[in-house]
RNA sequence: UCCAGCGUAGCUCAAUGGUGGAGCAUCCGGCUGUUAACCGGAGGGUUGCAGGUUCGAGUCCUGCCGCUGGAGCCA
């Protein structure tokens, strides 16, 4: 009955001085005798409603100092500015109408284990930090489109089910397809090269699988990745591209996040030192720096975690390092014209030492050089022919990178871990809820 | 798969081999501006499971299960 023009609590400034009625959850409630008072959530905001003895019934001022956590109900009442309530505004209320209510809702407010809160996570979700981590996502997604849509790049989508692995090292999660072995993919990449050829410039976004047995802060069996391809690109170019990319997305959800990165608690001035130019290294150049900071890593290995975080440390923007050996590196990569040992490819690693945000580099455009490396690799030949045929009929120099969104996230909000940078993670042996 | 740590009230954690406690949550009461409000009171336990050592095990030993962190692996 009371359900009329609801307004939302976001937009609750424009209402000073009127009567609303607002719809949402109690969120914690607190009481000092003739004041009670009950921190209503919307999921858009966050607003304490007061309730006082002269202002009320009877019933509903019980009500207000009984009501448990998360409890649905509509709250009318006059809209007022308030210096002392976070956010300027309170609602001094004149009537509450309950939907249901909630009874032993488990997430108190209070400290729990990473165990616990996983296990509810479906409700987690209605903390303010989870909240504001997945607000994040959202707006950070939303500039990688903005980016580039505009800057002249087509979504062309690419398939979750495939025919055959695009690294044929990695572990894929198998699916029956009507009695024929297919697998989830791990990249949209070589449906990107063929669309390139149709399309100039094309990306891809969406989630991405992999059957990996990594437990490790930085590893989700289902995430999400942008990856934009480019015809006629070189290594260098592609390199510009995240350059700019990354600065945009940063700025972007910088000015418009302001809010959420308070609520986390964010030193967001290490996300404003991300300005071009990215210090860039080669790879052989970083082994150099890694043994001068005493790490043991020898030419020709891969980077780990703790190299990553060693190297990405040293600078306080991302990190571009190039020239990997190719052993380290997919078979559908280009090598280095001066040097066949190296792979045109680029890794760059967030600052802060969180890591691998992007992987990418210059592709393979010679089809024989190619089918080599696909016998090398011991891959079935078969399953490529169709990618093989971008090389047959006007093959041309084109590059790409993926961007990892968890990751990137996770940065962003200077979290430790990416299992809170996506709604539901899929982790090793982990799928509930 | 390997290494390490942990498993005690709904939650977060205490408890020298000798009668299992606290805070929060819940319930009852108090307080006219609280900010994870506060104050007083009450209820709440097969100490992950199975075995062993001991007069006596939450504590020590063995096995299993689960979780957490890390490694390997991994655009």
């Amino acid at each position: 009955m009371m359900k009329k023009k609801l307004v939302l609590i976001r937009d609750i400034g424009n209402y000073e001085g009127r009567e609303v009625t607002l719809a949402g959850w109690v969120y914690n409630r607190r009481s000092s005798g003739k004041v009670r008072f009950v921190l209503l959530r919307d999921g858009t905001g966050i607003i304490q409603c007061v309730f006082s003895e002269k202002d009320v019934a009877p019933d509903i001022f019980e009500l207000s100092d009984r009501i448990p956590q998360e409890s649905s109900v509509y709250v009318k009442g006059v809209v007022r500015k308030d210096l002392r309530a976070p956010g300027g505004y309170e609602l001094v209320a004149s009537n509450m109408e309950v939907i249901q209510i909630a009874e032993d809702y488990p997430i108190t407010p209070k400290e729990h284990g990473i165990e616990f809160l996983m296990k509810y996570r479906h409700l987690w979700l209605r903390s303010r930090r989870q909240h504001a981590i997945i607000l994040i996502r959202a707006r950070l997604i939303r500039a990688i489109r903005d980016y580039f849509d505009n800057q002249g790049f087509i979504l062309v989508d690419t398939p979750i089910l495939t025919p055959a692995a695009v690294e044929g090292t990695t572990t894929l999660f198998e699916v029956d397809y009507f009695g024929m072995k297919t697998y989830l993919t791990q990249s949209g990449q070589l449906y990107n090269e063929p669309n390139a050829a149709a399309f100039n410039k094309v990306y891809c976004f969406g989630p991405t699988f992999r059957a990996e047995k990594s437990k490790t802060r930085r590893h989700l069996t289902e995430f999400w990745m942008v990856e934009p391809e480019v015809a006629f690109a070189d290594l260098e170019d592609i390199m510009d591209l995240a350059e700019d990319f990354l600065c945009y997305i940063v700025a972007r959800v910088l000015s418009e996040c302001q809010e959420q990165f308070k609520v986390l608690e964010r030193d967001i001035t290490k996300l404003e030192a991300v300005k071009k130019p990215f210090p860039r290294l080669t790879y052989t150049e970083a082994v150099k720096k890694l043994n001068e900071h005493g790490n043991p890593t020898k030419w020709g290995d891969d980077f780990g975690g703790d190299e990553e975080t060693i190297l990405s440390s040293l600078y306080d923007r991302p990190l571009m390092i190039t020239h990997y050996p190719a052993q380290c590196k997919a078979f559908y990569m280009k090598r280095d014209p001066n040097d066949e040992n190296l792979a045109l490819g680029v890794d760059v690693l967030a600052p802060e030492g969180y890591g691998e945000i992007i992987g990418g580099g210059e592709r393979e455009d010679d089809l024989k050089t190619l089918e080599k490396r696909i016998m090398e690799h011991k891959l079935p030949r078969e399953a490529f022919e169709w990618y093989l045929d971008t090389r047959r009929y006007g093959t041309f120099p084109h590059s790409g990178f993926g961007l990892g969104v968890e990751r990137t996230v996770a940065w962003l909000c200077g979290l430790s871990h990416v299992r809170e940078t996506i709604p539901y993670p899929r982790m090793l042996e982990k799928i509930y809820p």
